[in-house]
RNA sequence: GGAGAGCUGACCGAGUGGCCGAAGGUGCCUGAUUCGAAAUCAGGUGUAGUGAAAGCUACCAAGGGUUCGAAUCCCUUGCUCUCCGCCA
């Protein structure tokens, strides 16, 4: 009797083992520029002893693959001693075989650990100052009476339920009502319609899955705190939709011709927020379970070609940002703040007015990355090239819009003194012609 | 949830203990033939680890067991399909 394994085997691995041989310096700075509590060394005599103990086991295995070949065409007098080798080749291999999986399992452990490594734009440091404004998009509206926050807004607009949700649900649940569910439903159309013009294919995927894909998109092993997990069927609620979206080609080996290909996925997305208690506790800013529609691409590995998608990405976002009037500025994010995965990261930051004590502030609405094949390599995705070799992709995401985060920037900068929301001409449509939401009368 | 059938290479499919990393076919590549193509003929054609190389090792859904030796026998799990039940 044998329980099913709560982990899956990793096929590939991130960093080519090889790579990390040879270029170890270049992966110690990018350990310690992104931060990663990984002992590169460690790894690295975990590698020998794991080649040195498998070059052992080899050898055994290609004397006991001899004598299985021998017996049957041995002699009556020959075989007794023949199978008594056997016998002490097959216990021999016995004792080797469990030290070796011990040994190949902390060296799969610490290699899932391995970052990838940061682009050269990207600027060194350590926290979210070191980030690298590139633009501002938009000016920030100055408002002739004290604007609102987007609390009080949908409050008076009868936009949220606020407390009923967290007698049920607990913390940092909400459920959107009347406009406020509305509005969620026409910025993420709008924002999956400005996509699907664009060329990406439309996918709404599974939110609840294996851990074999939360390893393959990088959330885990050390993201594992962050996800819901649904023990009696072995599945987590994703994060994002990229984990299912990625997930999609795992174990495939895609054509080349096939490449870009461009997903636009929706999905809700669930965040157990385990390292932000009492942060951003008020209101709807940061939240366990939100809706959100997120762009994937798969594209040749070739880093040119990346950047083109990178940008591509990042522009659909702003295109979006650009149809809900909403002033914006983009930042670089520097290797402190990226992700294990990510070679390169923008941020695109919407202002909100009402952060910051009212004073208003730029805050993350999206989050633009390249991952090399960090992912691919992880996910097992390969494509074959046109002169027939194997190689791993490089895969990139976006957010194009989440809500209900967007709709703090949507709300607090199209106020009106009397409360009132005037919505942005490109939203009417997907409001069903309504131009101004007017305050729900008590 | 109950009962049954199945899972072999890019695909189809053979294979009930050693001669099987795996017949045969299809597809694909190269060459011959052709003005060119089709047809035909010949050869080649999985992935990964390790090694300078020759080679060696692993992989027939996954994991475990029996055996000197497992694609083949046994157990467990997963997935697919069919029927029954339940159900938006």
């Amino acid at each position: 009797m044998q329980i099913a394994p709560f982990s899956f085997k990793v096929p590939a691995v991130m960093l080519d083992i090889a790579f990390l041989r040879q270029n170890a310096d270049a992966v110690r700075a990018a350990i310690k520029n992104k931060r990663v509590d990984l002992d590169l060394d460690a790894l690295l005599s975990v590698d020998k002893e794991r080649r040195e103990a498998l070059l052992e086991i080899e050898k055994k295995r290609a004397r006991k693959n001899e004598i299985a070949q021998l017996i049957p065409k041995a002699t009556k007098e020959e075989r007794p001693t023949l199978i008594e080798e056997g016998k002490a080749v097959k216990v021999a291999l016995e004792q080797l075989e469990p030290t070796m999986a011990e040994t190949q399992k902390r060296f799969e452990d610490l290699m899932l650990r391995v970052p990838s490594l940061p682009r050269p734009e990207v600027p060194i440091g350590a926290g979210e100052e070191d980030n690298v404004e590139i633009r501002k998009v938009g000016t920030p509206p100055a408002f002739d009476f004290k604007a609102k926050d987007h609390v009080e807004l949908m409050t008076l607009h009868g936009m949220v339920n606020w407390d009923g949700p967290r007698k049920y649900a607990g913390g940092r649940s909400y459920a959107l009502m009347g406009t406020g569910a509305l509005l969620e439903l026409a910025v993420t159309r709008l924002a999956v319609d400005t996509l699907v013009e664009r060329g990406l294919t439309m996918v709404i995927p599974p939110v609840m899955v294996k851990e074999r894909a939360m390893t393959g998109t990088g959330f885990f092993p050390l993201g594992r705190e962050e996800a819901y997990a649904i023990t009696a069927d072995e599945l987590f609620l994703v994060g994002t939709s990229e984990v299912p979206l990625v997930s999609l080609h795992c174990d495939d080996t895609l054509d080349a011709a096939s490449l870009p290909i461009r997903y636009a996925g929706i999905s809700n997305c669930f965040r157990r927020e385990a390292g932000a208690y009492g942060k951003d506790t008020k209101g709807l800013y940061r939240v366990h379970q939100f809706t959100k529609v997120e762009q994937v691409v798969f594209c040749m590995p070739d880093e040119e070609v990346a950047e083109k998608e990178h940008y591509q990405l990042l522009g659909n976002a702003e295109a979006i940002l650009a149809k809900l009037e909403i002033p914006y500025r983009v930042a670089i994010a520097c290797t402190g703040e990226i992700g294990l995965g990510q070679t390169r990261k923008h941020e695109v930051e919407s202002w909100m007015p009402g952060r910051n004590d009212g004073k208003g502030a730029y805050n993350e609405t999206h989050s633009c990355s390249t991952l090399g094949d960090f992912q691919s390599r992880r996910s097992n995705i390969r494509v074959r090239l046109p002169d027939g070799t194997l190689a791993y992709p490089y895969t990139l995401n976006n957010t194009a819009i989440a809500s209900p985060r967007i709709l703090i920037p949507l709300l607090e900068n199209h106020q009106n003194a009397d409360g009132s929301i005037t919505l942005p001409k490109a939203l009417v449509p997907y409001m069903n012609g309504v131009t101004v939401l007017k305050p729900k009368v008590v």
